[in-house]
DNA sequence: AGATGGATCGTCT
DNA sequence: GACGATCCATCTG
């Protein structure tokens, strides 16, 4: 029988990386912070497809200590900081091939007190934009950079757990000037879900929040 | 409701 | 020394 972190590899290996962006909308995170049990169902991502992807972190092969777990096994989780904030990617595709998955939006399942408090905000405001999700989590360093999901504290549920109604394809968030690449649908959300970033109220569905 | 600019700091040149 | 895969307050209409 395999174990979970050898499934975990194989989900995040075994398909093209819009395909697992895709898929990865409906799955839980959750974490076992010392401030308790924080988990929340994925309503956000974004690919980003390694070196020839000029808004990615791989582009033109730059690697560096930072950005490394990015070329690890796919399930590889890699942090990193942004004006003083930080974001988390999955990596995807097998060891070498440096392409990631950008997890933008959260809807909170359990913790949603403690997550308020780490953000100082209140309702969709909490976890609605890749670093508020991160700082809601409680997490604050990059600790988990570069350890695999599924082998210790930091957990992605490799059934899904919520089936969208829809799943709408976007440009990517803060990838301007970069041409075709500007352009290119590769951002996915679940349509009318209050959590997804930069969302209008008059977009949100809060009835059924875009799930079946 | 939508656009704009400042804050702020790790990372790379 | 410059630059963000961001966030937020503060305009304007």
């Amino acid at each position: 029988m395999r174990d979970i972190v050898t499934e975990t590899n194989h989900f995040f290996q075994s398909k093209s990386t819009i395909d697992t962006a895709k898929e990865m909308l409906g799955h839980v995170l959750t974490y076992q912070s010392d401030q308790g049990t924080l988990s929340g169902v994925i309503v956000e991502t974004e690919a980003y497809l390694g070196p020839d992807d000029m808004a990615a972190h791989s582009y033109g092969g730059r690697h560096s200590d930072a950005n490394d777990p990015l070329y690890q096994q796919g399930g590889t989780i890699y942090i990193y900081s942004i004006h003083s904030w930080l974001d988390m990617d999955i990596s995807v595709q097998e060891k070498g091939l440096p392409n990631g998955i950008l997890i933008r939006g959260v809807q909170p399942i359990t913790g949603q007190e403690i997550m308020e408090e780490n953000r100082k905000k209140t309702g969709f405001d909490t976890t609605n934009g890749p670093a508020k999700w991160i700082r809601a989590f409680g997490i604050t360093d990059k600790e988990l950079s570069g350890t695999m999901l599924n082998s210790d504290n930091f957990t992605f549920e490799l059934k899904k757990s919520k089936t969208p109604k829809n799943i709408l394809e976007t440009p990517r968030v803060g990838v301007p000037n970069k041409g075709e690449w500007t352009d290119k649908k590769m951002r996915f959300i679940v349509e009318g879900n209050p959590y997804v970033s930069k969302m209008y109220k008059r977009d949100m569905d809060l009835d059924t929040f875009g799930w079946q």
